[in-house]
This record gives structure tokens, sequence and C-alpha cells, in this order.
DNA sequence: TATAAACCTTTACGTTACGTCAATGTCAAG
DNA sequence: CTTGACATTGACGTAACGTAAAGGTTTATA
């Protein structure tokens, strides 16, 4: 029996696109060609073919294909577990991303608080329904930080609010001859490294980091400290970097 | 201050091709040139510069950046939430795929059993030591099977081999005239199911699929159903199919 | 001050796995 | 014989740069 170029591609569920690619790169050609120029292919090719998307639908490059299928003594186990291992990393880094955006909104809402007072107005009517929920996301750190603020009273609010500007205000400090190295403003960092991991979520010190360097890039956190001092934002982020290296140093 | 090219980029951990990049596409122009061409930032363009890259390390692409950062209205949180939507279907995308691999994997280990009676020769001898985890992989359906398969006398493992064998013997069936949607065909099929559950595996019937296509695509497992029968492993892929097709509707 | 090292510029091709025309040739059916 | 479905090759486009190539500019040093 004698496929054409589309009976195949139909068959496996590709376009001729894909099956012209696959002869061009050379890693299925027709088994035979007409006068004409037409492809024609056979059952051994579809067997081929599905063979070949079985691989890519692993998301394995046509060329690590190629080299598989040419090779005889091509071991299908160790590929497929060498490819699940390469899977697994992909999930760790990408576990990792979701962890990272989940501490930024965290902080985010953090942050926010010292700048935008009217922020948490209507959280006390805050329901944990589920409109809320799917709004305001799920993550365990965001609604660990939110049930413990909302169980302070207005007063505790202000004071905690208070003292995060206190404290950042002694970060940046008054004095522009002051290194960000210095350790009056290193014991700052820490001291807001404690007041983060006390009001609002635990996090480790390299998270300070990445606080740090959103500070400077967003402009509406970078506001805070340039309101303070001109290069505060810049002033801080070297502080912390500072801070995260001396800490990862000491342990 | 006055930076040159490659002192923003050194600055930021890029190369100046990124940055011409950039600035080719509009993402990120200089605020001055030179008279000589030379491309001259300032700090305000190392801070955008970082939060392009902000946005970069979390995989948006740079359309999207462009878009974000030119709205004035940007709502950074909610794009932050919307994009850990993204990552989330991603990751579930990538363990669907090592279930599958998963899976594959085990059930060469179950159909070379009847192929390569020697395969478990060695396998009494075998611990689960470290190196042999780290061999064998720690998937738990495959461990599981194994530690199954291992506490099994010679004589129930020949048993399972040989009644896998004639389950199959009669699936491929030797009357040429019947049809893969035979009932008599399909029994055998349903039959075969339960004996991988048995004995091996526990799996969903969509997965049985998978396995039969897969033992048409790989020759070393066609040739089972070849030996029966010439065209034995694509007439034992279409029952196959049929019968989850059957399966998914009595549901 | 001459010269070399370091840095800058634009231009342009290469990368993956095809999608999408465009222009044209071939085959089967009515 | 026409029409429509299908075939061919060729070529450009994609994302985000890497990597030369060919040449001009600045800076440091001898």
């Amino acid at each position: 029996m004698r496929y054409t170029i589309k009976q195949i591609a139909d068959l496996a569920g590709v376009t001729t696109r894909t099956l012209r690619y696959y002869d061009q790169i050379g890693l299925l050609s027709p088994p035979q060609t007409g006068g004409n120029g037409y492809r024609y292919y056979d059952r051994g090719s579809l067997l081929q073919l599905q063979q070949i998307l079985f691989f890519r639908e692993l998301d394995v490059p046509l060329k690590e294909i190629e080299m598989i299928l040419s090779r005889p003594d091509f071991d299908l186990r160790q590929a497929l577990e060498q490819h699940r291992q390469a899977l697994e990393v992909q999930v760790a880094k990408l576990n990792t991303l979701i962890e990272t955006v989940d501490q930024t909104i965290a902080a985010i809402e953090g942050e926010w608080t010292m700048n935008d007072k009217d922020y948490f107005e209507g959280f006390d009517e805050f329901k944990y329904d589920e409109e809320a929920r799917q709004r305001w996301g799920d993550t365990d750190m965001y609604v660990q930080s939110m049930r413990r603020w909302k169980r302070l009273t207005e007063e505790q609010k202000e004071a905690i609010k208070q003292k995060g500007g206190e404290i950042t205000l002694r970060m940046v400090g008054t004095d522009p001859s002051l290194k960000p190295d210095d350790p009056t403003v290193q014991t700052e960092v820490g001291e807001y490294f404690a007041y983060l991991n006390e009001n609002f979520y635990t996090c480790e010190p390299e998270f300070l980091r990445n606080l740090g360097d959103m500070w400077v890039e967003d402009p509406r956190f970078a506001v805070n400290y340039e309101c303070i001092r001109e290069g505060g934002a810049e002033f801080v982020r070297q502080a912390v970097h500072v801070w995260v290296e001396n800490q990862a140093k000491s342990i």
C-alpha cells in the first residue's frame, strides 16, 4: 500500500509541511518518490513517524530524536529516564519561579502598607469566600500574612506601619556621607529583616535581596526611598546586597 | 552620570547585544546618543533595564514586558498573579508528561518480561541501595511493580508471563477474519487490561491506549505481535482503541 | 605623539520547528 | 475539458539574542 503525503499526514495528525520538513532534515524520508517528484510513503513510514511523534510529545528536540532513532543500540528506557530527569529539573525551576512570584506578591502587599494608608481600609469587611480567594490568590504565605494582619487592632497596625517607616528612615539614613556597607546601615538592614519576619511573613535572607532589587526596579516602591533621599532606593539596594552577602558568609 | 553600553551591560549582567536589541525593538532606548553614534545611558536606564530583567526572569516575553511597562495603569500584582497561573499550568503539563514517561517506563519493563526471558535473571541479587535506585529511578509505580515482582517465586513469575502470552495470543487471534471490534477480541483486551492491573501496576484505561500505540510504534514491541500474525501490532492497536472508546462511553 | 588595546557602530546570518503564502505542476472526476 | 483537490519547490517569518565581519572612536601607554 502506497500513501501520499496528505494521507500519512492525516493518519498521523500532522501537516504536510511537517513531513516535508522531516524529509528536508533527513529525519524521515519517503521510501520512494515518483517521477513527478511526489513523495510516496508506506506503512513503515507511518510507524517511524509515530515513533518520532512519540518523542516529540515528550519535548525531545528533533536532532536528538534523529540521534536516538538512528542508533541501533538505542536504549529506550534509559532515554526515557534521562528525559524524565530533565523534566523534573524544569518542574523544579518552575516551582522556584512560582515561589518567587508568591513572595513578590506578598512583598508588594507588605510594602504598600507603608505607602498607601488606605490600602487596608476595606480589609475588615473582607470575607474569605470563594470570590475573594480567587481575587486575592490563595498562596499560603500571603493568606497567612493577611490573617495575622487582620487580627490586629487599628492601633497595632498603625504602630507596625510606623515602626517600618522608622527603620526604613534609619536604614536610608540622613547622613549622606554614610556608605551602604557602614555598620550603622547594616544594623538597620538586619532590623528591617527581623521586622519583616515578625510582622508579615517568614523569609530567607536571600529573599531580602530580591525584595531590595524590586524596591529599586518598581518606581512605586522606589519613590518611598527617593522621598527620603535622592538615590535612596539604589542605596538601600546596595546595603541589602551587602547584608545578604555577609549573612551568607557567616553561615 | 553617563554610562556607555558596556558599563550598563556589566552592571545589569547582560551583553551589549541585548541592549542593542532592546533598543532596536524599542523596549529600552538610550536617553541620548553622541555624534559618534554611541549610545549613552543614565541611571534611570539602569532602573528600567532591571525592571525589564525582573519580568524576563519570570519568562514573560519581551512584547508583553513592553506592554506592561508602557501602560501607566499597569497593575503589577495582577500581572504577577496572572503569570503565576500560567506557570502552574506549565507545571501541570510537565507533571502529566512525567507521569506518562513513568508509565511508559513501567510498561516497557512489563512487556519485556514476555519477550526477554533473561531480563529478570539478575533481579534477585538486586539490592535497593543508593546506586541501584539511581540507576533504576525511583518512580513509585515502577518501584512498587518491581517490589511485587520480586516477592514472587520463579514458578509464579513463569505463570504470569505465560498468562500474559496466552491472553495476547487470544487477543491477536489466529482467525484472520476477526475484526478489531469483534466482541471476542474486545473481551480479550479487557482481560489483558485486568492482567496488567493485577500483575504489574494499576493504570487508567486511557493509559492502555498509549500502551497500544507504543506497541506499534516501537519495533521491539511490535515484533511480539507481528510474530503471531502479520499486521498483528496494528490489529492490537485498533482493538485497544475501540476498547478504550467503549470504556469511556460506558462511564 | 604614535600606536595599540579596548570599545563602539551597523549589517547580517544562524538558531527551532515549522506556518504561511506564492507560483506552478499533476491527478481524478464529472 | 474543465475544475478542484492535491503535489512540488522556494522563500520569508517567528523569539531573543549569539556570533562574526568590517570598520570607526576613545583611551592608555610607551
